[in-house]
Parts: structure tokens; C-alpha cells; sequence
DNA sequence: CGTGGGGTTGAATTGTGTCAATCAACGTGG
DNA sequence: CCACGTTGATTGACACAATTCAACCCCACG
């Protein structure tokens, strides 16, 4: 796959605005700091369309991005084509800074994205100057870790329904839903079924199954919980 | 589970000599900073014995622990049960100064231990002093991430076989070996199971076939890595 | 010299994967 | 506007890897 995003110009329209209502980990988003939304401000704006490589599985991390709008996956593969997708980002969300060293996954998008693109050395000089900045780095990283072993739990010990089901409410949490709590999930079946550990049909089983028990609405990306409580319950039964 | 560590008042010894050796990740360990040292000799020194809780999940993170010799687990529980063991710290680990919060997950001895106990607030101020330690710290924070990344391919992608295999050779570089190249292994099966995402019966048996296959050599606790790429190999196989 | 807690092995079960067919949605070109 | 091919989603039948259930072994320790 090849990189394939045109670069705009460094963008000087200022970051924080509507766009990210919504953002991620219901923490204030990195931008709350007026030291980043100055570095964001004279940050490269990076347009790329779905599908679309925008770093790869071992570049040297001398970049950071910001997400303005869109989806991206992080994957990692093995040798044989197996395929772990860590985490979704959206809007809000900042990715590549924490890595010291090289990427360890890729990052590719789901749907067509505007990022911000920041050297990671300008993000060292400013962590340096400005302190409540370093420290909401610190927190990110944090929060990160917590993540990871949330999902070590979720992949190592839950099963099929209890990973889909977690996923669903984490998207609730995530994502914007329409006026009637209608949620459109940017991602196929494959990178939610790569991202639980589990094969794009018994994700499919497992969305049908909580359709036909009545714990969501779902058509083809959209769904909407109808029965949290039916959600967390529905867990510990088999998609037989 | 109590908590049932001796302190035995703020020791003096100096903390870096031959005990490190053998520390995590191929890594220098935190010590070689000087101010650390400092820090360390210091702490406060703990002792626990075998089973004991050093830190429970919830428990608000405000001291981490320098590992001083012995093995312990992180363990996350769920409400029923299950259970998930998500690293083993040994001689030279630092562990609970990421998390800027409460502990997601509880700290367990595996074998006697002996701890240095330190603030978190001593960190921070010696973070903010010592350049060179806050970058060690990110260092240490981003070697977590990229290890909790790679235990997510491992838990979400890989077979028994490939965990046990991976696990083997994880602790092969970890621990140390005595003179004909035999390993002790510190946790009992069932840590090994709850880290694999695996259960005790099954770990047994790809243990088995490795030694079968000829591997490994294996009695009890002890093993030795016969041939490393029948390691690599046997990965793709099954267990009958 | 029992006793009990790991550890190992075997047989049966089952949750999830694999393989395959069908369907729905969409873009394309005649 | 409609056949056509393509791609992702869904469903079914079957296979199999790992779990579950159970028995047994082996030491360590009272």
C-alpha cells in the first residue's frame, strides 16, 4: 500500500472547535493546553483518503498526528497475514508520540481523514517549557497503558459476546449518535473482528444475536443500544 | 488476601550491584541514574513472602516499587473469577509509577521478594530535577506500551502452542540460567495459564508436546531450550 | 505415613474457526 | 436504465483447537 495524502500547507485555522465535541476517553482532548494549540496551529495539515497508509510498521517515530476528523486503525501483522488491529482513532485523538524509537504498528485509515501533523521534537521542547502540557502527556501514556490491559483482560479471558458487546458500548462512548441514538460505526466487520480477536463471521453472529435478543437495532454499520442492561447480561451466553 | 510485609526500616545498602543483572528487556535498568540511586537507598525496604498482595486493584497509586529480588504478577480479577495475570516483575523491575491515579491492577508476590518502596512525589520531584531520569521514565513508559502491544497480538492472534513458545523464550531472556543452561521458572502453571490467556491443562500439554518434540527439556519448575528454532517452528502446529 | 496441592494425562464437550453459499449494496459500462 | 462484477455482510454446515471434567501421579510437609 502506498502512502498517498496530499500535504496542504501548514494550516493556520485555529484546532479546538466543534470538531471535537466527542472526543476521546471522556478526558478534556490534548488541546485544552494553549502551548499544543499554538503547535497545532502551525502544524501540516494531512488530507487522506480511506484505506490509505499514513505511517508504517517500523518507521523511525519522528512525527506525531493529531486527528481532526475520520477514522484510523493501528495494525500490526505477522509474518503469515494475521492481523492485530490495537485501537481506533478519532477525532481528538493523538497518536505516534509516545513511542521513543520506531513505530511498532502501522496506522492506516478507515475512513478519509484530516490530521495534523507534528514533529515529535517540537513536542519535547514544548513538554520541556510548558509543564501542564508534560503532564497531560504523562496522562495520556497513562491512560494508554490502562487501555492496553483492559484489552489484555478482554482478549485473554471474555468471550466472543462479552468482547462484542464491550466493543459496542465503547463506541457508544465514543462516537457521536444522531438524534435518535443511532450510532454509524466507520469500520468493516473485518477490523472490529481483528481488533477482538476473532473472525469477521462470529462477529457477525455475535451482532445478530444481540439484534435477535433484543439488546440492540442494527443495520448494516448503524446500530443503537435499545437495552444496555440486556448488553452486560447477554455476556456470558453462547451464540448458539 | 492481607497484606503481610515486614518493613524493616529505610536500608542504606547501595541498590545496582549484581542482583540487576538479568533485568528486564535488554534494557539498562532505572538504577543507572544517580539520582535514582540515590533515591532508592533511601526507600523504605519491603518483604513479603510467597502470595502476598504488595498493592490491590483500586488502591491509589501513590508509592512504586523498586524489585529487589523474587518474582511477582499483576493480576486483574473479574467479578467471576477469571482472572489475568499481565506481567511478572523481577530483580530490577520498576513497577506503579505510570499510572497517575489508582492501581488497575493488583500486585502479587509469586515467590518471597524484596522491594524498595518509593513516593511517587519523590519520583516526580526527581523527574523534574534529573533530565536524563524523566527520560528514562518515558523510555520505561513507551518499553510498556509497546510490550503491552505485542501481548495483544500474542492474546488475540496466536495459538497455545505459539503462546507457550513465546512465553518460554520471553523468560529465557529474563531469568537467569545456571551453568548447564537451565531455567527455573519462578510461577506455577496456572500463572502461566492466566498470562496466556490459556488454561492450566493446556499449557501442560504444549509443554509436554515441546518436550517431546524435543524442544525443550523440562522437569517440574526447571526447563532448557534444547533447539531455539524448534521453538520458532513447532509454533504453527496443534496439540494432538 | 497419610494428606493435599500442584502437575500431568485422557476422554468428552463445545465455542469458535473454516469453508462455502447467498444476499445486499454499489459502481461501471454498455 | 439495466446487466454485470465486485465487495462486504450474513447465514449454514462442519471441523477442530482448546476447554471441561475427571482421574491419577508426585512430592512436600505435617
Amino acid at each position: 500500500m502506498q502512502i498517498s495524502f496530499q500535504a496542504i500547507g501548514g494550516g493556520s485555522s485555529p484546532v479546538g472547535g466543534p470538531a471535537f465535541t466527542g472526543s476521546a476517553s471522556r478526558l478534556a482532548p490534548v488541546s485544552v493546553t494553549p502551548g499544543f494549540r499554538a503547535l497545532v496551529g502551525g502544524a501540516l495539515t494531512v488530507r487522506a483518503q480511506r484505506d490509505a497508509e499514513i505511517v508504517a510498521q517500523g518507521d523511525p517515530a519522528d512525527h506525531c498526528y493529531l486527528v481532526i476528523s475520520g477514522c484510523l486503525r493501528t495494525v500490526t501483522l505477522m509474518e503469515d497475514g494475521r492481523r492485530q488491529v490495537g485501537s481506533f482513532l478519532m477525532a481528538g485523538d493523538l497518536f505516534g508520540w509516545e513511542l521513543m524509537g520506531d513505530y511498532d504498528a502501522a496506522a492506516e485509515t478507515v475512513t478519509p481523514v484530516v490530521l495534523r501533523r507534528i514533529p515529535i521534537s517540537a513536542l519535547e521542547v514544548l513538554a520541556e517549557r510548558d509543564l501542564n502540557f508534560a503532564r497531560r502527556l504523562r496522562q495520556m501514556g497513562a491512560d494508554q497503558l490502562r487501555a492496553a490491559r483492559e484489552r489484555m483482560v478482554l482478549l485473554g479471558r471474555k468471550t466472543a459476546l462479552e468482547r462484542i458487546a464491550t466493543f459496542l458500548k465503547e463506541m457508544a462512548a465514543r462516537l457521536p449518535a444522531d438524534g435518535g441514538g443511532n450510532i454509524t460505526l466507520p469500520m468493516s466487520r473485518l477490523d472490529i473482528a481483528d481488533h477482538l480477536g476473532l473472525t469477521v463471521e462470529t462477529v457477525c453472529r455475535g451482532l445478530t444475536h444481540l439484534r435477535r435478543t433484543g439488546a440492540i437495532a442494527l443495520d448494516r454499520q448503524d446500530f443503537r443500544i435499545l437495552d444496555g442492561s440486556a448488553l452486560d447480561a447477554a455476556v456470558h451466553q453462547t451464540l448458539h
